[in-house]
DNA sequence: CGTGGCTTTGAATTGACTCAATAGGGGTGG
DNA sequence: CCACCCCTATTGAGTCAATTCAAAGCCACG
């Protein structure tokens, strides 16, 4: 389905990287746009191939991960809605971009993509800072995986969980329960965190056990204790 | 001390960002910047304060440090000559940055050199893909810190170095024995890669005694196996 | 030629992994 | 509506890679 009129419809309309963009600029990238469904499991983008396009990411999580030529997998990052897929400048992709849960992207061919990057410098202003963000989050990531132990890498990605469903739904009472559900398995969290599907749900029952949070089937999680979760996450 | 005339004596005047610049846009680049030496140790940002210079690196080599509040530290990057130092459109410092060898910068206070990138597309767009390599390269190395076994680590570490230290005094038979410096400690590689002081002087003596490298002194390496370095940083 | 920092080597410990078996739970079809 | 099945998660026992603790050794530098 090509885009209806100019985007009206787009649930990101604002917080994408087109939200910098006026109604004129828009009818340009909005005739290159096509919307895609993808499935859970569903790969967008293949490392070692071409990567020819680029995309917004309208509803869903997509995961990017990185592998070692024995079948070792990590986790180097998460996209959520509103945030930008690809490469850019750059042909050959470096890592497999696969949909953790159904989603919906706005996709671009990569090559026309660039050129209006190119002709719309607050765009490329924007993505730039969102680059430059993207990488103190994966620096910061770095100091978690080589240096923190399983209670804290699984604590601190808990609190960050919790306050990413925060952030879209926020409740009146900071601090107290909070329930979201998490959009990842045992096993796409221990892929996340460099540890093993085990430890995972040995540090998720330990928390359990000790108070800090609940556990409701196998997604959703109640914040029992922001405090001592915090405290877990970064200990002094 | 002021630059003189137009950069006409600096080293890294074509790799580094500023090689976008014709000589008159130069000009008003060189108005701001101010070189400076730091003598190794010596740290130009620390994290948690305000983050107020970018800078060209001209010489040298710094690391950029994330660290827990409970003293744990890991090196997250690596900055070498005609590197761009800093990060615009971002108050506060995530991360320490501290010269491992004695250094010289060009600095520029952060915010004309922001309306500097603005102005100069060509400049932003150099900036962005420096950018986006630094994202591949940390997101590589998650990879390494979460998955791979000490051994691969300092395999995989040793033969980057040599492969950095190839590019730069090219020689005339691939493959043959390369012999050249690490510009950091036993300490500072363990802080790379995720490992111990102890963990790290173990394989690089393990390298040796399997006569794959050489070492003489406590910083220089003589590759005498390049395949059977590869080999063991990136087993099938 | 001494001194201090860096490095190497050894022994013991441990946190996370591996292997293995059981339990839960959501969806499908009878 | 219920029984079954498959996939995911939990729990347990034993192992092992890397760390921690400890002691020399080496080297560079004053």
């Amino acid at each position: 389905m090509i885009h209806q009129d100019i985007c009206s419809d787009c649930a990101v309309r604002d917080q994408a990287l087109c939200g910098s963009l006026d109604d004129r600029e828009l009818i340009a990238l909005n005739r290159l746009g096509q919307r895609r469904r993808v499935v859970r499991g569903e790969s967008i983008i293949w490392a070692g191939e071409e990567s020819v396009i680029c995309a917004n990411l309208l509803s869903g999580v997509l995961k990017l991960v990185a592998s070692t030529s024995d079948g070792r997998e990590q986790i180097v990052g998460l996209l959520y809605p509103a945030d930008f897929v690809g490469q850019p400048y750059e042909g050959e992709a470096d890592f497999t971009i696969t949909a953790v849960t159904d989603a919906e992207l706005c996709v671009f061919p990569r090559a026309p993509f660039e050129r209006v990057l190119e002709d719309h410098g607050r765009m490329e202003k924007l993505l730039l800072q969102r680059t430059l963000q993207a990488l103190r989050d994966a620096r910061a990531q770095m100091l978690t995986l080589a240096r923190k132990s399983a209670p804290e890498k699984v604590a601190g990605f808990v609190r960050d969980m919790a306050a990413r469903a925060g952030s879209n739904s926020c409740r009146a009472t900071p601090g107290g329960p909070v329930t979201f559900d998490l959009p990842l398995t045992r096993g796409q969290i221990a892929d996340v965190l460099g540890l093993t599907i085990e430890t995972v749900s040995r540090q998720l029952t330990r928390l359990k056990t000790a108070g800090v949070i609940r556990l409701s089937g196998t997604r959703a999680v109640t914040i029992l204790d922001a405090a001592a979760l915090e405290g877990q996450a970064e200990p002094a």
